[in-house]
RNA sequence: CCAGGGGUGGCGGAGUGGACAAACGCACCUGGCUGUAAACCAGGCGCCCUCGUGGCUGCGCAGGUUCGAAUCCUGCCCCCUGGACCA
């Protein structure tokens, strides 16, 4: 696969694929970025939905960052808003989750470089200029509605330091000097703020080879669907994108995630009891990672059908789909060869997690998350 | 700082001196029905137990009044709406 095509690999949207094509022409160096709060437990949609693109990015050359945003977790009272805790969770669980998954998957963890927000934030004016120049250049109406993007509604009751998020948030960009800024289709509107602010920036624009400035290309994964039941049902298709943030796995919904070091017993659980309707295709949990997660990684999967065993190989995406619309699939089937592979994803991470020195960590985030935060 | 309104279980939201472990809805759990889930039906849903017209804890926090308080009083904290301040 030639450089373009690794990247755009299995992404669900590249803002834009021409900025992308004429970076590569160019032979501009690619620097790639995605940022993380730091809040409970790591689940498949952070571990390993990014992953597999980073492993991608890295095989097209590309040098990758981890932002470990340890400031905005605080801003959004993550792990009870003790800025301490997420410092250190952010070092010791986070790093080391991401090699894993990383690894894992195929990539290079040794290539890969993390950045703690705290860090980039000191002694930094010119971040914080940026952040200025950001926020005049874009209105508060714009900011309020971005707010999704930290898993918050507009309708909520939110403090002031949670609309200095989004900013921050477009200025770590800058700070960065990514030009290829990563993340699930969640993080859009922080993304396209980037993209119409980045020639207007007095300070830090980012730039290309020839010293002129452009903008931040965005590359933005498929995000994961919750395993529950949505609120709405039947639902439609344009409904559906319109709830879909809601919809997504989410840490503070346990049973509607999978995390990337849960046991065998409680992957099964989880799955066997998710919504999963026959020959729905259109809001299907379990089809979704299989489709989305589990093919991509493991390239081929046999599946039991009204037809006798099938094999579907990487880019047989739509016959699945097609084959489970039809009919030819059954819903516990489905279920039983994602529990069966994602399991064999998932089994040495697990086992690597079982290490005495991360079982307080663990532990302590396992609180957490039936804190509900 | 002032005036008014408000803080109830995971969430929303009733309740304004006893029948309140706290209506109702959502979420959640268990069982039944389905080759999964959902829907539907039954039950549960603060903690403890010798499982009872049992004990303990509980309605922002701390005290108080009362035979008895989520409900009344005092102080404190926090939130909302508006006002004041704007040298």
């Amino acid at each position: 696969m030639d450089k373009l095509s690794l990247i755009i690999n299995n992404l669900e949207e590249v803002l834009t694929e021409d900025d992308l094509k004429n970076l590569i022409r160019n032979k501009n160096r690619l620097v790639h970025y995605i940022g993380f709060e730091i809040s409970g437990l790591i689940h498949l949609g952070t571990g390993l939905m990014s992953s597999l693109k980073i492993k991608d990015f890295q095989k097209a050359g590309v040098k990758c960052h981890i932002f470990l945003a340890d400031w905005h977790s605080y801003i959004n009272d993550k792990l009870g808003g003790d800025l301490k805790i997420i410092k250190e969770t952010a070092v010791k669980y986070y790093q080391e989750a991401f090699k894993v998954c990383l690894e894992q998957i195929g990539g290079n963890s040794q290539k890969l470089e993390f950045i703690l927000g705290s860090e980039l934030y000191h002694n930094n004016d010119l971040y914080w200029l940026t952040f200025i120049e950001i926020s005049k250049n874009t209105t508060l109406a714009r900011i309020q509605r971005s707010i999704d993007i930290m898993g918050r509604k507009l309708k909520e009751e939110i403090d002031f330091a949670k609309l200095c998020y989004p900013p921050m948030q477009v200025a770590d960009i800058f700070a960065i000097g990514a030009n290829l800024v990563h993340a699930g289709l969640d993080q859009r509107k922080a993304h396209v703020i980037a993209r119409d602010v980045a020639l207007k920036l007095k300070f830090k624009p980012l730039l290309d080879k020839n010293k002129k400035p452009i903008k931040p290309i965005a590359l933005h994964h498929h995000i994961l669907l919750g395993l529950a039941k949505p609120p709405k049902w039947p639902i439609t298709e344009s409904e559906l994108k319109e709830i879909l943030v809601e919809l997504k796995m989410s840490k503070s919904k346990p049973e509607s995630c999978v995390f990337i070091h849960d046991s065998k017993e409680e992957v099964e659980s989880k799955i066997l009891r998710a919504f999963c309707p026959p020959k729905e295709t259109l809001f299907n949990p379990p089809l979704d990672w299989l489709v989305n997660l589990v093919l991509p990684i493991k390239k081929e999967i046999s599946i039991k059908t009204s037809e006798g065993i099938k094999k579907y190989k990487e880019h047989d995406k739509a016959k699945i789909l097609k084959d489970y619309q039809n009919g030819l699939i059954h819903p516990l089937d489905l279920k039983e060869v994602l529990i069966k592979n994602l399991w064999e994803i998932l089994e040495p991470i697990h086992n690597h997690f079982k290490n005495e020195k991360f079982k307080k960590i663990i532990q302590q985030l396992e609180v957490k998350k039936h804190d509900g935060k």
